[in-house]
DNA sequence: TATATTTACTACGTATACGTACTATCTGGT
DNA sequence: ACCAGATAGTACGTATACGTAGTAAATATA
């Protein structure tokens, strides 16, 4: 069967795709996660952490730790949520526009090597593929409790 | 472009799955990626731990550290190579042996989620596609150096 | 066969992933 | 207005991912 080999290809295509995004991401200074944080927050800016997590399909912790990475270097700010008091806004910096924007024409080769050998109509077919497994297991989730 | 969704549907492919197979292992004491190791071993006995870093796509020091955990908690033996002296030969015991093949069979509704949705022509298409990007990115770290 | 290089693994440090527990704030029902 | 429950974020601990550097054993080469 076919089907039980899906978690090992899923495995080892993201563990490659992220050692590559990391390897060609240091050289800014940031890792392949903090880059995703950061390229949420290019495409809508001024985000809670809460909103944040769900972009990123991360948890509280997680986005929290490298947040606080991402504003020690400059990247982010965190400001107290105007309507919400236990809620923090997230924004880019200046500095972390302009660093973002930067990595992502910088990253322009892995994305092209994420590509390589697929077609469009492939490519389509991957992601609409791939987006089903979190559906699925969103599911299960909820008539687990 | 839909080729530059790949990454976040990955990234979120890969998590949801991570996170519901560790929460269905939790019981066993394993993580997700300690089944991983488990279950290699269960397929092909005797291995160094070379041979673990390349079946699961990992690195000399997280698979070690994984399997230092997994030695602790008796599911399997690390012995000196008899033939390669700087190499170690990894080996299931009895109780890691049974406890792989009741997490194999523990985790099939996992396994289901994650064809849950998808044909038989589908998982097969999906498999082919993911098994594309390590390839990729193999290919371009050498050309790097 | 002596030495240089490669190789398998280990040691250590930083960043993520995420569970559990806690605090501060908000919200809904009375 | 009050208080119980929900919610956003924080604190802390363990396990992974992986870079860099080191050790010991194997291999290549002079």
């Amino acid at each position: 069967m076919e089907i039980y080999k899906i978690p090992m290809n899923l495995r080892a295509a993201y563990l490659s795709m992220h050692r590559m995004t990391n390897a060609h991401l240091s050289k800014h200074g940031v890792t392949a996660d903090q880059f995703v944080c950061l390229s949420i927050l290019f495409e809508k800016d001024g985000l809670t952490q809460k909103e944040l997590v769900q972009s990123a399909t991360s948890d509280p912790n997680t986005i929290r730790a490298m947040l606080v990475l991402l504003e020690n270097q400059g990247f982010i700010a965190r400001d107290v949520h105007p309507e919400d008091g236990r809620a923090r806004m997230v924004k880019l910096t200046e500095k972390g526009r302009q660093m973002t924007e930067l990595m992502i024409e910088d990253l322009g080769p892995v994305r092209d090597m994420m590509s390589a050998g697929l077609s469009e109509v492939e490519a389509d077919q991957l992601n609409r593929l791939l987006s089903k497994i979190p559906k699925s297991m969103a599911k299960q989730l909820f008539t687990k409790k």
